[in-house]
DNA sequence: CAGTCGTGGTA
DNA sequence: TTACCAAGACT
C-alpha cells in the first residue's frame, strides 16, 4: 500500500468517524497541554469531566499556576497517577515564570517540561503548532505492529525507534497533526486491544495481523509482574465533630493526597493493631467500631484496608503521635482536602 | 533498564 | 474471578 494512499485513506476514516471532543479543533497549547496530560493511561470517558473541570476552573495557564497544590490535587481527585498533577501545576509555574505565559512550540523545549516526555512533547508540537513529528502512544504502536507484522516489545526502547523511523515515513507533509489525531483515533475506535472491529476496518485487506490472524498475538508487550499486597489499618480518629488527617509527603503512593492515621501491618490480621501509637492512643478512647476489610486494588498494590474508628476524649494535648504529622479538621476542610479515593469513599460512607 | 505510580472498564 | 490495560513519565 502506497504512502500517501495510507494518509488518504486514513484521513477520510477519520472525517466520517471521529467523536467531537472539546481539544479537537483548538490549536490552544494550553487546552492541547491540559488534554494531553489528563489522558495518559486514561480513557477519554473517564478523563473527559477532569478536563471540563479544569478548564472551568481553571480558564487560562497563569489561573491554574496561580492555583495551591491541593486545590489541584484535589481537582484531579479519583484521577489517579496524582504526579501528574503535581508535574502540572510545576509545569504551569514555568510556562508562566519563564515563558511569559506561553508555551514552548519546539519538541525539544516541551520535552524539558515535567510532566511531559516523548509523546506529549510530540503531541504538543504537531497538535499546537503543526510540526512535522510522529506521535506514538498506545494506539498507534498497536495500529503499527499489527499492520505492519512487527513483534519487537513495545516497551523496550528499540520499539521506540524502530516505530518512529516507519512512522516519520508515513506521516505526509501535510496535515500531520490531522494524520496523528486519525491514527490515535483509529486506534482507539477501530483497531481496539480487544476484539478488534477487522471486519468493518478500511485497512484489514492489507494488514499482517489481519492475514494472519495474529490480532491477538500483536503487539507484542511484556507482561505486568504480579501485584504485591499491603495492609493498611487506617484509624479514623474523630474530636468533637472533627476529624484527624495528615498530609501523605514522602514519595510513592498517593504523594501530597491526605489520608487518616496509617499503621501499616505486614500480613491480614483480623486484630486491632498494636504498637506505640495504639498504645498513645489506648487511654484516651472512648468508643471504637471497626467495619469489614476494603480491598482497593491499584496497577500494581493489592491494599487491604481496615478502617477503625476512634472517638476520643477531649483532652487539651494531644497524644503525641497525633501531634507529629497532621491534625484535626472539620467537615467543611476535609471535604477540600485531596484525598485517595479509597479514603474518600469510606468518609462518604461513615463520616459525611 | 526495571520498578513505580491509580482508577475504572472489559472479557 | 482474574487478567489485562488505557492518548506515559519519572527515578
Amino acid at each position: 500500500m502506497q504512502k500517501q494512499g495510507f494518509a488518504e485513506k486514513l484521513l477520510l476514516w477519520y472525517e466520517e468517524n471521529h467523536r467531537p471532543l472539546p481539544w479537537r479543533d483548538t490549536r490552544d497549547p494550553y487546552k492541547i497541554w491540559l488534554s494531553e496530560i489528563i489522558l495518559q493511561q486514561t480513557r477519554v470517558d473517564q478523563g473527559l469531566p477532569y478536563y471540563q473541570k479544569f478548564i472551568s476552573r481553571y480558564p487560562s495557564v497563569k489561573k491554574l499556576a496561580d492555583a495551591p497544590e491541593a486545590d489541584v490535587l484535589r481537582t484531579w481527585q479519583g484521577l489517579g497517577y496524582y504526579s501528574r498533577a503535581r508535574n502540572l501545576l510545576k509545569c504551569a509555574r514555568i510556562i508562566v515564570s519563564e515563558y511569559q505565559g506561553f508555551f514552548p512550540s519546539g519538541y525539544h523545549d516541551l520535552l524539558r517540561l515535567p510532566g511531559v516526555g516523548p509523546y506529549t512533547a510530540a503531541a504538543i508540537a504537531s497538535f499546537a503548532f503543526e510540526e512535522p513529528v510522529a506521535v506514538l502512544d498506545g494506539n498507534v504502536f498497536r495500529f503499527t505492529a499489527r499492520f505492519f507484522g512487527i513483534d519487537t516489545d513495545i516497551t523496550t526502547t528499540q520499539a521506540g525507534r524502530e516505530f518512529r523511523e516507519i512512522l516519520s515515513e508515513l506521516l505526509p507533509a501535510k496535515h500531520s497533526s490531522r494524520f496523528n489525531q486519525a491514527l490515535m483515533e483509529f486506534g482507539a475506535l477501530v483497531c481496539t486491544p480487544k476484539k478488534p472491529e477487522c471486519a468493518t476496518c478500511v485497512f484489514n485487506v492489507p494488514c499482517f495481523a489481519r492475514q494472519n490472524k495474529k490480532q491477538n498475538i500483536l503487539p507484542v508487550k511484556k507482561k505486568a509482574k504480579p501485584s504485591t499486597n499491603l495492609y493498611f489499618n487506617y484509624l479514623a480518629i474523630r474530636q468533637g465533630g472533627h476529624l484527624w488527617m495528615a498530609l501523605r509527603d514522602s514519595p510513592g503512593i498517593w504523594q501530597g493526597l491526605y489520608e487518616l492515621l496509617l499503621i501499616e501491618g505486614e500480613e491480614k490480621s483480623i486484630h486491632l493493631p498494636t504498637g506505640p501509637v495504639m498504645s498513645a492512643l489506648q487511654p484516651h478512647i472512648v468508643r471504637l467500631d471497626f467495619d469489614e476489610e476494603h480491598l482497593h486494588i491499584l496497577s500494581h498494590r493489592n491494599i487491604h484496608a481496615r478502617f477503625y474508628t476512634l472517638v476520643i476524649n477531649d483532652v487539651k494535648l494531644l497524644p503525641e503521635p497525633l501531634r507529629q504529622k497532621g491534625r484535626f479538621y472539620t467537615k467543611e476542610e476535609v471535604g477540600r482536602l485531596p484525598k485517595p479515593i479509597l479514603i474518600d469513599k469510606y468518609l462518604r460512607s461513615r463520616f459525611f
